[in-house]
DNA sequence: TTCGTCAATATCGTCTGACGATTTCATCTG
DNA sequence: CAGATGAAATCGTCAGACGATATTGACGAA
């Protein structure tokens, strides 16, 4: 009854396919997490235009969920839908950062806050993540900055108990932000920025919410001052 | 019958129809739209099973289309989609709740602290907005609070001058949590709660930003007490 | 009667193919 | 060389299909 004709491809529709974590993860996450982590690693730069073909190739995806995780990453601001336009990676300039970083310091800020009267053990977890990242960092492995930065913030609103947080705070358009100024960064600066979150780290291990937000805001002042001194050509 | 058969049907696809506002806007947007309004008005409940062909022929447009809009729309909390399971309006539950307010507070205070730095005639535009919708609340016509609510965030974060701040807000989960325990308000706490924005307005139109920040900590702390005094089965 | 098992149904996730609409770009002409 | 023009590329939307899974209701056993 149904269509004549035969399908010769194996068709494997809608099989739950385990992540790296063993959580079950539908096409649609599955593919926005793995731009997302193309931001990340530079396989994909802000400005560029994705075309739907080609990611549909590339990642053997249909275009009806190819479409799904991108309109997901839209709703993120990650990337940009523009009518017939096609799809961008979105570049952030200078009062985008601005914004972008007001806002961050006031969610970190309150991240750090809550975080300060978590249990101590899972206090000395994030001290401890923030060590061996940054030990790897000094060291000759593979350590990445984006890494630490992703392991730091996820620990912190972990243990900040608040479950809005991970979900409200922009931590992907900071990846934007990151991997936009990376060419204009030197390894100094980088270091120097990771160390920042060491401080914060040990700041919360002390357990006093005001020095632990006088931290984090000390740490986006230092990132602000950063950022003016970028050139033009880097914040568009 | 299919076969070599015109479709009657007009297939006016890819049309862009301007909003109310006049912009053109895509058909997963104009749906997403819907869909907010449609929790704000009660059309849709907190808990309720969205139905894709259901959704498809009340709002006359494709699965894809709809599913891009609901895909949007998960991003921002404000559905889930459980696989296999079908897509569901969130309902809230106590902690978040008072996650949600806590994470609510620290944005609208950051926008409230910025807006009193906003020229003097921008915030007497927000003072304006939140009589003008109060005043209706108390008289005869139809004043939605929902719409007082809207009117307010949407003013005082256009004055505050940050666009990352109504990017990340969760204003449409917090509609979801207004929606929720809207059975179990009186329209005496429904006003008092008005009244808070007008003291925030009045505080921001003084300039003084710890003024103003003042306010709104003092609104939010109002909030959590009526949120405490809530029946258990209003936060599930 | 109540509870557990099993088949039927409803709904979902994904894929394929199609077509008009719009932008982009290379080509042509003055 | 600037502007017009036409073809190609890409997008937004729709329609239909099919396997996979959850839910429901019937049915028999305790």
């Amino acid at each position: 009854m149904s269509g004549g004709g035969k399908p010769n491809s194996p068709k494997r529709t809608a099989v739950a396919t385990p992540d790296a974590d063993g959580r079950a993860m539908g096409t649609t996450e599955r593919v926005a997490e793995i731009i997302r982590q193309g931001i990340r690693t530079s396989q994909f730069v802000p400005g560029q235009h994705l075309v739907e073909i080609d990611l549909t190739q590339r990642l053997q995806i249909s275009r009806s969920s190819l479409r799904e995780a991108l309109r997901h990453l839209n709703g993120d601001g990650i990337v940009s839908m523009g009518r017939y336009r096609g799809t961008h990676i979105c570049r952030l300039d200078r009062k985008a950062i601005d914004d972008l970083l007001e806002v961050l310091e006031q969610l970190v800020s309150l991240a750090a806050r809550r975080a300060t009267k978590a249990p101590l053990e899972k206090r000395r977890l994030l001290d401890a993540a923030v060590e061996a990242s940054g030990k790897s960092l000094n060291g000759v492995d593979n350590g990445n900055p984006m890494l630490v930065r992703q392991t730091f913030y996820d620990t912190l609103f972990e243990i900040s108990g608040n479950d809005e947080l991970p979900r409200v705070t922009p931590l992907s358009r900071a990846d934007l932000f990151r991997a936009q100024i990376r060419p204009y960064q030197s390894h100094e600066e980088q270091r120097k920025h990771a160390e920042g979150y060491g401080l914060i780290a040990q700041a919360v291990l002390s357990g006093d919410p005001v020095k632990a937000e006088e931290a984090v805001r000390t740490h986006f002042e230092a990132t602000r001052q950063m950022v003016d001194r970028l050139p033009p050509q880097a914040v568009e």
